[in-house]
DNA sequence: GCCTAAGATGAATGCGCTTTCATTCACGTA
DNA sequence: TACGTGAATGAAAGCGCATTCATCTTAGGC
């Protein structure tokens, strides 16, 4: 007895066939209640579990949708958190990312009946990541770029994927359902912000060095608000740095504030952390924010409004985003096997919010 | 071909026994490095994904651990956030325990290869929910009451299990793994605090109506702290809730105030999310925290930081426990199949740490 | 050039459950 | 009394993979 009950263990003893034991379990009403009963107390007796994989195997469907997404962990967070235990700086405050996907995932997936599978790429082989929950799942989300494309092409031949964050590859992606956030849109409105209404004209603008969809997104928009305002502007960030963390922002901001010529009205960061990353910078340089220089980020995280002064922004609705994901997968799954499921991919843009805080003016720090 | 390939078809097409398709997926070194490729190109061009649930069940084992928790969503944190959307009040700031529980969890397994599946009780059968998650992965925790513990009883003895937060139960449940937080020691160190560094005497406590063994401890140190200081204390706290919500903890403090008799010069909760409704209920009667009324929580969620005043504390490690929590779990299952894993079940309590902020009179408001 | 051992591959079985399809049984009806 | 009906249950066939054990290669060794 000491391996795991079956559903011949729990039918042999309470006196019916298998059939019976798994109908009480998928079916309780096609059993007559007097045998139920009898399987159950015996089924607890012997603590019988049924086997999700056997279940799962049996009816090709296992219940669970998946989320796969990069490991974000920031390193200066980690080192920050562990070296000033200050009140301000505990983890908690970062929340990240994936975290409010998590959320948003989870709710919405409750809610339809489905638990959810996350897992986050090692830097070792991407491809037992995706492979080990794609085979577990009925359907799954991935955030941009945590997996090679082609093995999503792969996949999603087999099972709903949703791409989220970051605009749909051009190339032979098409058929994939696709989530994003308007980042253009985002920077352009937040760019146009500085420019009208804060009168600012020297701009500075700092992206990521490798090619990301979303990062050039923003500056997209960037170069259509300076464009918009009669600024000119080149077709590349000011300065492209290797990683979008807190330790690359303070040295981009050294790095433009050395450069020669007037000084910058404004630093604009692809993302929060690298702006963040500036602010010390600007501190320890006697600068002040906003006064001499502006800076804005993008994302709108949690730490972005626990800085001094807070971060003036571009919230995502990464929760929502959670969310329109499952939606997405749960009517890809029910909606026929065959019928439109074939049809056109959908493609989904969220819309951003523009925080206005301190850091550029706007609310006293 | 509109059915998903299997080992039978990569077998098929790449001319070789469905155990060489397997081998080439579970140990690549054992195939001839010709076979292998000729194999993996077969399966790429089909699109073969290794089902989880075939390989879960033929191997007895997921990769999979496992996270139940209840639906712990403040019906206050909903609405508020929908109705103010004002900066300091949006979602982001709710971290819950879940959250950062996940979040441990998540990093943990990850690092041990495993995959996580979360998933929270409906308001429905608890049944499916357990069930649900303990056939699907290979261990899995628990938070408190999340289910209940005759059905904990059963599947732990199929698979390790550990309980979180909440002191074993003394009844049956002794051969469950178990990771609590010193929640006497925290409410304790707190009183003391409240009452030999701000000389504070006149104390009320909020717990929760329903018996909850982590409220019933921090109601226990706090008691030993009054006596300690010789100030009298009843059997029960001056005050018990339905539920632990922001909205309860405004009218505990309504009605607490109502009483006739001297004003308390401290409220003590039981959590934070009461406290911060506390904190409004003061506000509105024009009372002032901390000259007037002291409050604190217990828990240190984001939230709590961000009041004003900020809010006076206890902080859990969740984070630390979900780690823990994993490391417990895979030690389980890694650990011989028999040999001391019938063992002692081990039970581990992480400390506290008092948070001192505004709300007591620590810090400027 | 023959024999042996290690390496590569195949055949077959079982993992635990779901799901037709068929069978049995108890009634109500003609 | 014989027969149709529907409910309850059983028999059996997979679901897709891992894994012995047996079989077949192939590279050495003499």
């Amino acid at each position: 007895m000491s391996t795991t009950p079956t559903v011949y263990d729990v039918a042999e003893r309470s006196g019916v066939s298998i059939a019976t034991v798994s109908r009480v379990y998928r079916n309780p009403d096609s059993v007559r209640a007097q045998t139920r009963e009898r399987v159950l107390a015996v089924a607890r007796d012997l603590g019988y579990v049924p086997s999700g994989n056997a279940r799962g195997l049996a009816s090709r469907s296992t219940g669970v949708l998946g989320l796969c997404f990069p490991d974000y962990s920031d390193p200066d967070a980690e080192s920050e958190a562990e070296a000033g235990h200050g009140d301000e700086a505990d983890d908690e405050a970062a929340m990240l990312y994936s975290d409010q996907i998590i959320r948003g995932m989870e709710r919405a997936a409750r809610r339809h009946g489905y638990a959810l599978l996350i897992a986050a790429s090692l830097k070792g082989g991407p491809e037992s990541l995706v492979a080990k929950v794609a085979g577990r799942v009925d359907g799954f989300a991935v955030l941009a770029r945590t997996v090679p494309t082609e093995d999503l092409e792969v996949i999603s031949r087999r099972q709903p994927v949703v791409m989220l964050a970051g605009p749909r590859e051009s190339n032979q992606l098409d058929h994939l359902d696709h989530i994003e956030v308007a980042n253009s849109d985002g920077q352009r409105e937040l760019t146009r912000h500085l420019i009208e209404d804060h009168g600012l004209r020297r701009l500075a603008y700092v992206g990521f060095a490798e090619e990301s969809p979303d990062v050039e997104a923003r500056f997209r928009g960037y170069v259509e608000a300076c464009r918009a305002a009669g600024i000119a502007v080149g077709a590349e960030p000011d300065l492209r740095v290797p990683m979008m963390t807190q330790a690359e922002g303070a040295r981009a901001a050294d790095t433009l504030l050395d450069r020669p010529g007037d000084r910058p009205e404004a630093l604009l960061f692809a993302n929060d952390q690298m702006a963040v990353g500036a602010l010390h910078t600007l501190e320890r340089r006697g600068l002040r924010v906003p006064q001499d220089v502006a800076v804005t980020g993008f994302d709108g995280i949690t730490l972005s409004r626990l800085v001094r002064p807070a971060l003036t922004t571009v919230r995502q609705p990464m929760r929502r985003m959670g969310e329109e994901a499952v939606e997405l997968l749960v009517r890809r799954l029910s909606g026929g096997r065959t019928p439109e499921n074939a049809g056109e991919p959908v493609s989904m843009t969220l819309p951003v919010s523009v925080v206005r805080r301190a850091s550029c003016g706007c609310k006293a720090a």
